[in-house]
DNA sequence: ATCGTAATTGCGAAAATGCGCAATTGCATT
DNA sequence: AATGCAATTGCGCATTTTCGCAATTACGAT
């Protein structure tokens, strides 16, 4: 193959790095949306967005279509929607482990009195 | 949250999105691998390396532990693991697609004789 | 044909990322 | 304590990424 394909792994990921172009594929999650409704949804200057989506759209993420006067977006494939889950699943349980064992510190603090 | 979700996603996946730091997470889905196993794999310098695992030790995807003179590494986690096959599924499906289209292409510029 | 709205592109400045060199730390051996 | 190996850190430089402004394209309405 031309491209490893860690290289593609991680032009993948490095694609998703983004928290606009994150918050644009959740809501693309929902049906396809216009520009001006993810415009309303993701605080970002029009001109910043068109070029978030473009680069969805030249990865093949997202396709784009007219309607009339206004561009609609929609999610390229089903895929995508996985990774988003993974992440999820993976920071809340990251995120819950810190809690537990923020209380397991501070139980341990209680116990012996520590400064 | 101090911090939207949809910010953390984003962060995780930028984490991610380098090809060095991508070959260690696989390296180390074999089971816990010393530093001098992963440069000996990875063409790298010790200092880029270094570097790398720094950035995955900072965001807890990885754990460091000196074993006499050497350090071993070892994945924090079992999702991570999922997260790299979400991705890697996503694009073994994009890179068939591309080949069915290519195909068929190459199947409509025969039958038409587009020069 | 002209005007107005929607969305994109080109471009330069600012910020972030990655890289390699030199210097440093940690540990084992002598 | 001095030497050597393993790994990391500090730092300057080059590259890449991101951002906002101005200009442009695309379409519908007048």
């Amino acid at each position: 193959m031309s491209v490893p394909l860690y290289e593609a792994k991680a032009e993948l990921f490095r694609l998703l790095g983004h928290p606009v172009r994150i918050r644009v594929l959740e809501l693309l999650q929902d049906g396809p949306t216009s520009v001006r409704e993810l415009l309303a949804a993701i605080e970002v200057e029009p001109t910043g967005l068109s070029q978030h989506l473009a680069v969805l759209r030249r990865s093949s993420m997202v396709t784009a279509q007219r309607e009339g006067n206004t561009m609609v977006y929609a999610l390229a494939g089903g895929r995508v929607a996985e990774l988003l889950r993974a992440a999820r699943v993976l920071l809340t349980e990251k995120l819950t482990g810190q809690n537990e064992l923020l209380s397991e510190l501070l139980a341990d603090e209680a116990n012996s009195g520590v400064s």
